[in-house]
DNA sequence: TCCTCAGATCGAAGGTCTTCGATGGATTAA
DNA sequence: TTAATCCATCGAAGACCTTCGATCTGAGGA
């Protein structure tokens, strides 16, 4: 039983666009988890994502990429910090990707790994009860 | 290797006050996430609320929680609508009241939960580069 | 008191995750 | 061409999760 889901590449609209978010468009009061119960595909995409930062390694690769000079990074950059080795950190990297929440950019003979502009605005709209308004960047 | 942390109840503070949450206090341009690299410590706390949310069927309880009547639900509720056992129900259940998400209170016979006020907003401004504003409710 | 019901906890089974060392493909430097 | 570097992928080991049926606890009602 439970249904596999491996090396999907989240459907959840985590990627882009908008910069300035209207929640409760229909003006109702709450995040949209929380305003009605979610049906189970809509789950199952919701907890695929937040799944990918159920790691505390990954939280941090994560936040050092976004905190990184130029907003990326690549691996060789990260595998000392977080103390872990290379094929452990790597498989790290990939899930977040596979989550929507990174990028990654082949330089050379360097990847570079860069946050999805707007995934986690999006995800925190789907957490917060609120008008959210990005300022400028 | 790894630490254990069983039974741990969250010390990020994702229980109660502000209703109005000035992101960026600093001046800076970022959700705390992505401003600057998380310390292992604060990884690990963010980790374990993600961790709750990584599950899709905790995802349901959750929405199904906020969304009940009165905003609270009891075990029973909860079982069909999922589609599980009722041990399993109660398992998720406390995992989640575990990350601070949801608050049991036992009145006669049955036990109610409900969603923590203001913890998923907490959550949500953690992702977001913005200012936050939560209308009436 | 004794029974019934809500639901927490236990223990086990099976699947999934995290981690590693070893390896292989790609790209640049010599 | 050869050598070196970056890093993705593979396979295995062990820890951790989800789920269940069985059981135990505690509140209310008969």
């Amino acid at each position: 039983m439970r249904g596999k889901m491996e090396s999907m590449t989240t459907t959840l609209a985590l990627a882009d666009p908008p910069r300035t978010v209207p929640v409760s468009a229909s003006g109702a009061c709450c995040a949209p988890l929380v305003r009605e119960a979610a049906d189970p595909q809509t789950a199952v995409e919701i907890a695929h994502v937040f799944k990918a930062l159920s790691d505390p390694t990954r939280v941090r690769l994560l936040s050092i990429v976004a905190a990184h000079e130029g907003g990326e990074a690549c691996v060789c950059d990260l595998t000392e910090p977080v103390g872990l080795s290379q094929p452990t950190v790597s498989h790290h990297l990939k899930l977040l990707v596979e989550a929507g929440l990174l990028t990654r950019e082949q330089r050379g003979k360097w990847g570079y790994y860069s946050v999805v502009p707007g995934a986690l605005n999006r995800l925190g709209v789907l957490l917060t009860e609120a008008t959210v308004t990005t300022p400028e960047h």
